[in-house]
RNA sequence: GGAGUUGGCCAGACGAUCGCGGUAUUGUGCAUCUUUGAUGCGGGAUACGGAGGAAAGUCCGGGCUCCAUAGGGCAGGGUGCCAGGUAACGCCUGGGGGGCGCGAGCCUACGGAAAGUGCAGCAGAAAGGAAACCGCCUUUCUUGGACCGCUUAAGGCUGUUUGUUCAGCUCGACGUGGUUUAUGAGGAGGGUAAGGGUGAAAAGGUGCGGUAAGAGCGCACCGCGCGGCUGGUAACAGGCGCGGCGAUGGUAAACCCCACCUGGAGCAAGACCAAAUAGGAAUCCGUUGGCUGCGGCCCGCAGUGGAUUCGGGUAGGUCGCUAGAGGCCAGCGGCGACGCUGGUCCCAGAUGAAUGAUCGUUCACGACAGAACCCGGCUUAUCGGCCGACUCCUCUA
RNA sequence: GCGGGUGUAGCUCAGGGGUAGAGCAUCUCGUUGCCAACGAGAAUGUCGACAGUUCAAAUCUGUUCACCCGCU
């Protein structure tokens, strides 16, 4: 379940993020920033850039796959917002080479996968 | 066994768990109201089904929608051997001509240049109702060479004379006349298109005869044109006769001519619901007309005051949206593309836009790549695999 | 998704069948003590790619690639 409420909605949720980043962690395809906030909850960003990667069937892909790496996080950790921003290396990056590179670089930021 | 041609099919498979978008059924939360029921939205459970042969490029054709029911003329655009198929096409099938290949087979924008206009740089003599540079032939003139005749200075020989001399013969510069038959150079006139050279292209080709030299000048074959005939629906093919071919070169993806086709825009079309502006100001033009629909023009049709500037404001939802020139199977007609008949099936419909992740098994370890109104083609990208038909070469019997 | 446009020298652009140009930039020389400016001269293109038509293609035709613009 990905619900309205553990997204970034606005463009003023995404500008306080990017202005204001306490943690960042990137390589080549990715880059993430995050930001703790208020909530009870985690809330993601995607700016998934056409210009990075020109299919939208790949578009949808890196997409998704942050959604899920997203959705098995734990949630004992302090609530941050969370902007997921492609790289140029990603156009040529396989599904499975995203998915190790999200996971590793959500790690980066302290948040492993939840056990479960 | 090897090499090759061609038509068609498939696009890893199976299972489990989680996740994504759709439809149906069924609960549920919230909101509204015509308040024990409807409608809408959110999320849940179950079931079913969920990308392609190219979904791509947008190069053609059509459906559909609006503009007039899609109308008339001109302009513009497209197609271009013939016949058929089709809703239609620039597509497909069959046939013809031409080219390539030993062959199976492949390629082919393939109407008209004797309706007209244009174009062809440089080179070359000449580039399109042509001309004669070199060359070849011929007539004539001039001038050489060679030969012959005549004449003659000098010379030679013989005779004569003491000698000078004289006579005869011979040779013969120069001059003069003629010939030139395998003759040089030049001028003028004529013939010629064989040959040379230039060019992408030089006005039928090859051979024999013929001629002063040559030439369709004559003949044979090929090519070209015209007219019958035969076969074929036709394109065209075959054969006969005629024309000697100075006529009719090339280019039409140059203008053009001929035949046929062609109105414009596109689902961001368009329709409906709700909200908002609901026409506020200024200037100009006009009411036999103008403007808009309408894409170049005119006619016609419909609607209506119009244009510019300033100021203000809206863009949320539903439908269109998938049952279709549909798929599969069988029979019949047709060489075939395809058509007809019967049976059977329902097979994505999103709107920030759905197919992935993990694990297991397995194989030949998986290319190009993702629907956005729909369909028929073409073109381009593509790892490989399977089936059928055919050709050539080699070997064995 | 639909519609339209553009690819020519390092940059900005002409050229629309006869063998490719302009301006700026670059280089050399002159001028100057040096630089700029100025003057003289030079070099530079597979005309985005591949086929076709033509004697000949940057130009005409087809296919293809890349980029740009408009429409919600």
């Amino acid at each position: 379940m990905f619900r309205p409420s553990q997204r970034l909605l606005t463009a003023a949720d995404y500008s306080q993020v990017f202005k204001d980043p306490d943690h960042k962690a990137g390589q080549k395809e990715l880059l993430l920033l995050a930001r703790h906030n208020d909530l009870a909850q985690h809330r993601l960003g995607l700016a998934v850039a056409k210009k990075h990667v020109p299919t939208a069937v790949k578009r949808n892909i890196i997409k998704r796959l942050a959604r899920e790496q997203f959705r098995v996080l734990a949630q004992e950790t302090p609530a941050m917002d969370i902007v997921v921003l492609t790289r140029p290396g990603a156009r040529d990056a396989s599904s499975t080479h995203i998915k190790e590179a999200l996971k590793k670089q959500f790690a980066r930021l302290g948040l492993s996968a939840s056990p479960s």
